[in-house]
DNA sequence: AATTAAAATGCAATCGATTGTATTTTTGTT
DNA sequence: AACAAAAATACAATCGATTGCATTTTAATT
């Protein structure tokens, strides 16, 4: 039996209109307290619930925001989807999270349900393979406001939250480069990533500043999973490449970089230093603990939910987005500190 | 503007009858392919995006699952949450995630909003504090389907997916006595939890099987996080309590008796031995590495999602829920092999 | 008491797709 | 060519809530 009660229902129950209903529940001032209370007894009596979906048809909105992650398990991503969880809850919105595990197609294809699902507005951090950004044309000629996260591109109409990963790429080289360190290595992930390559500039850049040469081919390339980390190692050693630090842009690969050389029985940092890249729970666990980049995804979480909800309760998308920095601090620990 | 193209734009562009369109898109075996043909076409031309909320409305159904977890970034949730996402975007289903940050009330509120929403099944895995079923009711007079996953309640009707955490247990207090371990303590978690009082069960019966005597005040109970094992431990030994092992109902309290231990120059595993649960990913990187119990969170969250898309799909929820326990194994490693 | 303004409620269309039944068109048979 | 059967399409109600406009009721004023 489908007879959960309806606005009708309890119109019929009070002999009344069932407009009278829906502004009684919706708490419109053209219906008098007394109505109300009559109306919000019975609705309490027939254990009435809302129709969100006939709602939502009528209204065209659905109080949820789409979000598309690479991958809901890596921590960053968890501890922003936790922070969006909570920003978008507590404004009453609903989150509908999917993954793209770093594929673009599955990623055009959960863009376009979601924008057939009729989402209020969208978070996105892009795909590894994200190189073309048609798909999102839809999002615009439907006028959904969406806000990147983290991982965002370079199309100047879309908001974005990330954290300055140019600094952070900076303080990084420049803190290897204050140990003493002066053949640093850098494992980089895929360029179409504007993070990466903001983490290469800043290595760059601090390399500059303290007048030590770029090597071409201290920069290895991988998409920085653990095995990736460890591989690059590898590679380094076994080409016998003199390097004496290596800044990853990311902590597994510096994790996996760890076990290599602790496996090699190499000094860390003595022999060569390492910094990572995120802060992730286990850089504090690993043996030296890995100086790393904090980057908190909970707040990047929050700031782009608050953000988008903005966009969306104005029912306006500005021409130019706008991009919010969220400051990074580098925290100096064992696998780095010579003194 | 919202002048979307609905199925009465195409229908008229072609002057015919929009049920006829309807059915074309929808496949249906009682529209000509030429009409079809014509049909896709314009709908193509137009731009046409199915209106999923009309749609859902009319047929009652939202391909939405909902999904509530006490917090998102926990590594056990995220990684089952994957499994879940996997899971339902390939059967065509939307996961809508919301996290009851262990606390009673807000997954009270977030039942209801979720039953509001119509979801057409609910993943629940219980917060510390649920220890009234109430809210559950409202799941089941709106026969929505709703499948327990890892923290799971003693009610008859649902169904569960869980480890084998007696099993669990059982083992990793066996593998802590054949290691030469006979004062062996226990962290166990909040004990409406039936998962902890089954690795507690495992952990009296390993005992029992190995004549050791069980000691009540080796029992330490607590929210089982970090800060709770460095205070366990640290209470264990101002106590000057006598004991030579720790088996913790989870990996991150493990961490903190290893951490409080380190301190205090405790050799590990030597002086005492560590069992944690769960294998968190921490686990490999801490040193000693830590011996766990495997626990899959995407096998978990796969195998509920099969278990919940069955009986959405069969419409019909079983009078008695049937539990299905996924096998755990033992990984030993450093903190606790003494050979 | 009559009049009017204001407040409360009712009416009916609407959101867009779906679907049971009715009608029209096509196809096949003699 | 006539007719029945089958196939294709059209009609209209429906899902449940919302909302502009119309009508009724109440309250205020003279």
């Amino acid at each position: 039996m489908n007879n959960k009660p309806t606005i009708h229902d309890i119109a019929k129950a009070l002999g009344i209109n069932s407009s009278t209903v829906s502004r009684a529940l919706n708490d419109s001032p053209r219906v008098t307290q007394k109505t109300k209370n009559k109306i919000l007894a019975m609705a309490q009596e027939l254990g009435y619930q809302r129709n969100v979906l006939a709602s939502n048809l009528r209204k065209n909105v659905t109080h949820t925001i789409g979000v598309i992650v690479p991958r809901i398990s890596r921590h960053f991503f968890s501890s922003a989807i936790q922070g969006i969880e909570e920003t978008a809850y507590a404004a009453g919105y609903n989150v509908i999270i999917c993954q793209s595990l770093e594929q673009l197609e599955r990623e055009q294809s959960i863009v376009n349900g979601l924008v057939e699902k009729r989402v209020d507005g969208l978070l996105i951090s892009i795909s590894m393979e994200t190189l073309n950004y048609d798909h999102l044309d839809l999002v615009a000629k439907n006028k959904i406001p969406l806000v990147f996260f983290d991982r965002h591109c370079n199309i100047p109409n879309y908001s974005s939250v990330i954290i300055d990963d140019f600094k952070g790429g900076f303080e990084a080289t420049e803190h290897l480069i204050k140990q003493g360190c002066k053949h640093i290595a850098h494992f980089s992930g895929p360029k179409n990533l504007e993070i990466y390559k903001n983490r290469l500039a800043g290595y760059k850049a601090a390399l500059k500043k303290h007048k030590l040469t770029f090597n071409e081919s201290y920069v290895i390339t991988s998409r920085l999973m653990e095995d990736d980390g460890y591989a690059n190692m590898k590679v380094l050693i076994d080409k016998n490449i003199e390097i004496d630090a290596v800044f990853s842009a990311n902590d597994m690969a510096a994790i996996g970089a760890i076990k290599f050389l602790k496996q090699q029985k190499i000094a860390i940092p003595e022999d060569i230093a390492i910094v990572g890249f995120s802060n992730e729970p286990i850089s504090t666990a690993i043996e030296p603990s890995l100086t790393t980049i904090d980057q908190s995804g909970l707040t990047i979480g929050k700031t782009a939910t608050n953000l988008l909800l903005n966009y969306i309760e104005e029912k306006s998308i500005p021409e130019k987005g706008k991009t919010v920095i969220i400051d990074t601090s580098l925290l100096e620990r064992n696998s780095s500190k010579k003194e």
